[in-house]
DNA sequence: AAAGGAATATGATTTGGATCATAAAGCGGA
DNA sequence: TCCGCTTTATGATCCAAATCATATTCCTTT
């Protein structure tokens, strides 16, 4: 369902050290912006510390949050095989992230076997989760795609009450309605006593 | 915006072979059942003949063409780091495939080091198809759908004449919509001057 | 060649969610 | 602390696409 929360943050406790060595450090303001479609790609990007969203946007200026990176998430990822972003990229609040230039980055994969390895199963599940977004935007309706997102939340923040991640409005476009419907249908899922704010 | 169609036959021409070795070969009957959300992983599949179409079912029966492979395409790619399938897959004419294992397969992969790469390659472009079906998805109309589908095709065709690779009625669900409004979307197109059939 | 079923095609009706409008509540900065 | 912008919140209206209903055409099978 989401790309990019805390989900990296378990993969890759032991190659981040490895990243680190060939990252390149870079500070950003809350609200500046990072990537637009069509800059060409240096490579892929991780969250140290802030948030960054990113997204996409129809000529008619409406948005779709592809994925919001907590610390510990990546972005960016397929950039690797790409001559140029598809996506805008700014961040939510000030932020630290790690670029890991293309190149370096593909020296790697084609030298360390293991990471290779781990990087494969990582993409791997992003298809994944990619794929059962797709579906559930098309087949289920946006309170039921809210509600599996908070009990995704629950689960990987494995509690009961859980905090979201950025403002309710920028949910709104990631779970692919307008932020009224998104007021309107936590309203009735409050209303149903499933779930409290 | 699409996926398993002939992009994959480009890739791996001399990875084939390869594969081949360690595939199982499975001969399917039009409109045979192939695999269905829940049962255990084996791998994933080639198709040598035929067409396979890959779906997923929400529970009032209304259903999302996740890919449709043809010869030369790949499906269920991901499965490999998964206990289970997700999804619906059924032969869509009599069509031969090959089963690449689970096991055999994550062997190579940690083993052939230019394997793993082409893998890490295959991977990512599929995020990306993945990730503008998604924004397409909710940032355009049906029509436009249509529109940037078939111009797509005709792409990937390299033709300015090409060939429906399904039923229209399939490539609808592919795209997220009824196939009355796909048919009536066509029309449109058609009455524009913009499409022939 | 006839029959039966699936795909194609369109009209009529309904409806869920978008859009438009407005306001209260929160919150950061001066 | 006060001001102004952003987020949260809801009501009213509208509209595009889903749904429902029927034909017609095209295969496929016997």
């Amino acid at each position: 369902m989401l790309t990019g929360f805390p989900i990296f943050a378990d993969l890759w406790q032991e190659h981040l050290a490895k990243l680190e060595e060939m990252a390149q450090e870079i500070f950003l303001r809350k609200a500046a912006g990072l990537l637009s479609p069509g800059d060409p790609t240096q490579g892929f990007y991780v969250v140290r510390e802030g948030a960054v969203r990113v997204y996409r946007m129809s000529p008619q200026g409406k948005e779709i949050t592809q994925e919001i990176a907590s610390p510990g998430g990546a972005f960016a990822l397929a950039s690797l095989y790409s001559d140029t972003y598809h996506c805008f990229a700014g961040a939510l609040k000030d932020s630290r992230l790690y670029l890991i230039k293309k190149k370096k980055f593909l020296d790697l994969i084609t030298t360390d076997m293991k990471f290779a390895a781990e990087w494969i199963r990582l993409l791997s599940l992003l298809v994944i989760r990619l794929r059962s977004r797709l579906s559930d935007l098309t087949l289920k309706s946006p309170k039921a795609r809210i509600a599996s997102y908070i009990l995704l939340l629950a689960e990987m923040q494995d509690s009961r009450s859980i905090t979201l991640p950025v403002p309710r409005k920028e949910l709104a476009t990631f779970l692919g309605m307008t932020h009224e419907t998104f007021y309107r249908s936590t309203r009735e899922l409050v209303k149903e006593g499933l779930v409290r704010f």
